[in-house]
RNA sequence: GGGCGGUUAGCUCAGUUGGCUAGAGCACCUGCCUUACAAGCAGGGGGUCACUGGUUCGAGUCCAGUACUGCCCACCA
């Protein structure tokens, strides 16, 4: 019979790379990754839309969790059967992909993306893209995604482009996108606008710099501080506080501003604060918001001094041309020589920076498109506190809300190139503005009429917000796509783009749709290095997931980190192990030998169960009811109690979003149970051979089935793999059919298996267990040394009890002989151990180490006496006997008694040595 | 300046509605190359639950405060 089984010739250890690439090609080309793989009638649809990262991306640790955790639940879902899509697609990240671009045409020494010109640089961009921009996508394979890759979408694309067109007009038709002439922050490194959002403070060490202001009369000085000398070239007025006494007389006169000589007023106004600085303030409209706000009530000339690159402009005097931080320095020479420099100090103060470029963003009024936010934001606060939007942890609704409640204007355009044009067209003659998703000029009703296009692009989050439902066909709401997976059901993603990006999906859904564009968000922690920092490249503390999973060299805080590939599966596992209830994850390298030693032992499981089928035969991988039809003794019941249980706790803790208890979970019932336990009895009936022997090869087979079934969401390839092998030697084929693990069915708990006493029961037998071990490694004996054991329980029924598992107990316990009777005395020359109420009697030739026994038995008896007198002293409280529940004190006195009882016998076995 | 976290074993973290001797993994110690796995097995040591006070018969858990630490927000005189 065995020869038609195949030979199972597995290696000692398990090599992740040899396996997970075969493993992921044929469920690909297999369909499995397809939207509905597997699905089965009357189970819902589910949807997850990636977070797609951007085209320039490359994975980091943060992308490994992030898809992790959401292939983990997509798998899940796909295993019961819901109708599953993972969206997947990239983002073209206007900003970042056009600097990338022009970065390495600077590189390659080609002309500039100036000199290219709009049109040729942006073709240049589409040819990088598709050379590089899929590397992220290859990447997020080898980590195992399971994504409909035959429906990925990139936000450029023509559909998800008419998405945004589409929005755009909608938005403005409805009132809620305007053009205006704002103050806004402006990257002069990048040379575009970005939306307040975009504006990251970070504290700078800088000055303080006093000035001394003459009275154009002649008559005094006013002195003012600022931290931005420059922008004294648009300063169009000093302002005071009405009330401030010192200043009160000013009112009303001008000063007149060094080496410009223009004369600008000293005006009263609230916005003054008399405990700040000097209580007089520089005010510069075109470069300073609340300046702005003040000239704009005192009707006071904008004067901007810089240009669109951050240099300053004809109005900077002989300081023209220079950057703003050089004019700064050359002007505090000049003011310092002439004596308008007062006082200088260090202070430490908030600078916005540019989020991508890093730079200084310099404030300026130009003219923009905004999207009014209030109606939006409204709607959507709605939509959370009537609990249609959920947070996981539920803390982030409160930050997501306050953000929604406070939200300001957003200025969606930018002057780069790379992105959604706006679909706005001006007539240049008759100075008509046209918003709209056809191009005008392509209307035979236009012919003759001088239209052009704004030459603006959009934030690139603005085409973000539609992504659940952009990659789903909409507009077009009959898109079979949208009718089966619109609204998606989970938003897994970090914390940082709440604002950017969660906010916006959900208002633009309820604006478009009417719809919440999902009814969860998992927010999951940031990964930290192992000091606790955020990984970025610049402080050079990031893992490399990839060098995990294939091997490779790292530098790491400095240290050079050779690895020889982990794997997918380990590096998954341990992302998931860590991953608890909105805790940050600090990571190390070696964190992940953990998960590769746990994969390995999965294989080597596996690899035993295949070892041993291959002479008992199975016409197939057994079911529950195969199982419980068989004559099942105590160790397989209990070993199907605890699977269940396993089942229970993992199914529960994904629902809950809780991967950490899902890992461990699953983890304990296979490592603990499943191969300390049983595998290692199932040795011995193995060795008994005929029913015993069959029955537990298929109870084997059947929990392997079971665990592989209950660790495939969070390690698909190394449990893949090994079903296959296990269908090879159960009545199948390895890899025929296309029938694979990862549409099987998941696993479903029947509690009816579940049975406490009798786990009480296995608790107390590997107690004894592991108390004989205890004598025998005590005495330094080796593990070999068969023991002869008396066991003396409470009673004669205990005794029966305990006996039928006397064939278990021989087993592990490593017993030559066992004698289980109520009431025996001490044999001479024994050593004595106690569990609960049972006595056992280990008699040994020669003791070997006296004292070592002694002293461990001084030591548990002062643990229990420690406890007893806990015990006590709560019984012996009034209040307590009273007050606490009278089962909680009936239990508290149970379990003095125990303590008790045992304590007397641990006692009577200390005298017996002496 | 506001808001939100965190502080439990050497390290990374669990710890349900307050109630058995506070758990796990890693690291450590001891013994085993036992025919699935040394990436393993068996046994073991290790904690004033940051601090102070309060509520309670009882606090790691609830309340108030303190310290340290991290993150987010805030109009840059």
């Amino acid at each position: 019979m065995n020869e038609a089984k195949p030979s199972i010739d597995l290696p000692k250890a398990y090599d992740a790379n040899t396996h997970e690439q075969d493993v992921y090609a044929r469920w690909e080309s297999a369909g499995c990754f397809v939207a509905g793989a597997g699905k089965r009638d009357g189970q819902p649809s589910y949807t997850i839309a990636i977070p797609p990262p951007n085209v320039t991306g490359v994975l980091h640790m943060g992308h490994a969790l992030n898809n992790t955790l959401q292939d983990t639940l997509i798998r899940w879902k796909r295993l019961q059967g819901y109708n599953t899509l993972w969206q997947a697609g990239t983002d073209h990240a206007g900003i970042a992909t056009q600097s990338v671009v022009a970065k390495a045409l600077d590189i390659a020494g080609e002309p500039s993306r100036e000199k290219l010109g709009r049109e040729k640089f942006i073709e240049r961009v589409w040819d990088w893209k598709e050379q590089y921009g899929s590397s992220i996508i290859k990447q997020l394979r080898k980590l195992g995604s399971s994504c409909d890759w035959s429906r990925e979408r990139f936000t450029m694309d023509e559909g998800l482009s008419n998405a945004v067109k589409e929005n755009f007009v909608k938005l403005y038709e409805a009132g809620l996108i305007y053009r205006g002439t704002r103050m806004v922050n402006w990257s002069p490194a990048l040379q575009t606008a970005l939306a307040n959002d975009e504006v990251e403070s970070e504290d700078v060490d800088g000055h303080m710099w006093k000035f001394r202001y003459e009275l154009s009369d002649g008559s005094g000085h006013i002195e003012i501080e600022t931290t931005r000398p420059e922008t004294y070239f648009g300063d169009t007025a000093v302002a005071v506080h009405p009330e401030d006494e010192r200043y009160k007389a000013l009112i009303g006169k001008t000063v007149t501003l060094p080496i410009v000589g223009r004369e600008i007023p000293i005006v009263a106004d609230d916005y003054a604060n008399p405990e700040k600085g000097t209580g007089a303030v520089k005010i510069t409209p075109a470069h300073d918001p609340n300046d702005y706000e003040l000239g704009k009530r005192h009707d006071l000339e904008l004067i901007t001094v810089m240009n669109f690159d951050g240099t300053m402009n004809e109005h900077a005097a002989h300081f023209a041309g220079q950057d703003r931080f050089e004019c700064r320095a050359n002007l505090l020479k000049e003011f310092e020589a002439s004596g308008v420099l007062l006082d200088k100090t260090k202070i430490k103060h908030a600078v916005g920076h540019c989020y991508r470029s890093h730079v200084p963003v310099e404030p300026m009024v130009t003219e923009q498109w905004f999207v009014n936010m209030k109606p939006l934001a409204d709607r959507a606060l709605k939509e959370t506190q009537e609990g249609r939007v959920d947070f996981h942890p539920q803390r982030w609704t409160k930050v997501y809300c306050k953000w929604l409640e406070e939200v300001q204007d957003w200025c969606i355009s930018r002057q780069i190139w790379w992105g959604h044009r706006l679909p706005v067209w001006y007539d240049q003659d008759s100075g008509e503005v046209i918003v709209s998703v056809d191009d005008p000029t392509k209307d035979p009703a236009n012919a003759g009429r001088n239209l052009k296009q704004d030459e603006d692009v959009l934030d690139t989050w603005f085409s973000s917000a539609l992504w659940p439902f952009s990659t789903l066909g909409w507009p077009d709401t009959s898109d079979p796509a949208f009718q089966d997976y619109f609204p998606t059901n989970v938003l897994v993603t970090d914390r940082g783009i709440i604002y950017f990006w969660v906010a916006r999906m959900v208002m633009m859904s309820l604006f478009n749709l009417e719809q919440r564009p999902f009814s969860d968000v998992y927010i999951h922690g940031t990964v930290l290095d192992k000091n606790g920092k955020k990984m970025s490249k610049s402080l050079g503390n990031g893992i490399d997931p990839l060098i995990m999973i294939q091997g490779g060299t790292q530098d790491y805080l400095g240290e050079k980190y050779e690895c020889d590939g982990f794997g997918a599966d380990a590096v998954r596992y341990t992302l998931l192990d860590m991953c608890t209830e909105g805790q940050d994850l600090k990571l190390s390298p070696e964190r992940f030998e953990g998960g590769r030693n746990f994969v390995n032992k999965v294989f080597n499981a596996g690899r035993f169960l295949l070892m041993n089928l291959s002479d008992k035969p199975l016409d197939k991988i057994p079911s529950l009811a195969d199982i419980t039809a068989l004559d099942l003794d105590f160790e397989e019941q209990w070993l199907l109690d605890r699977l269940q249980r396993s089942i229970q706790a993992s199914h529960s803790a994904l629902e809950r979003y809780r991967f950490s208890e899902y890992a461990n979970s699953a983890y304990h019932f296979f490592r603990d149970d499943l191969c300390d336990w049983y595998l290692e009895w199932a040795k011995h009936q193995f060795q008994a051979g005929g029913d015993k022997a069959n029955v537990a090869a298929h109870v084997l087979c059947y929990a392997l089935d079971q665990s592989l079934r209950l660790l495939h969401p969070g390690m698909p390839f190394i449990t893949e793999y090994l079903w296959q092998q296990l269908r090879g030697v159960a009545g199948s084929t390895a890899w025929s059919d296309d029938t694979y693990l990862m549409t099987q069915d998941w696993p479903e708990a029947d509690t009816s298996l579940i049975d406490d006493q009798r786990c009480a029961r296995m608790e107390q037998l590997q107690t004894l267990v592991s108390a004989i071990r205890n004598v025998r490694t005590g005495q330094g004996l080796p593990d070999k040394t068969q023991l002869n054991v008396l066991l003396s329980p409470a009673n004669a029924e205990e005794a029966s009890a305990l006996e039928t598992h006397s064939a278990f107990l021989c087993d592990r316990a490593n017993l030559e002989s066992i004698h289980i009777e109520a009431g025996q005395s001490k044999p001479p020359a024994s050593l004595s151990e106690v569990v609960g109420d049972i006595l056992i009697y280990v008699p040994l030739k020669g003791l070997v180490d006296l004292d070592a026994y002694r002293s461990k038995i001084e030591k548990q008896i002062e643990a229990k006496e420690k406890a007893a007198a806990g015990k006590r002293g709560r019984l012996s409280n009034e209040k307590y006997v009273n007050n606490a529940p009278a089962d909680k004190v009936q239990e508290t006195r149970d379990m003095l008694a125990a303590d008790e009882a045992e304590i007397e016998k641990l006692k009577a076995s200390l005298q017996e040595l002496s």
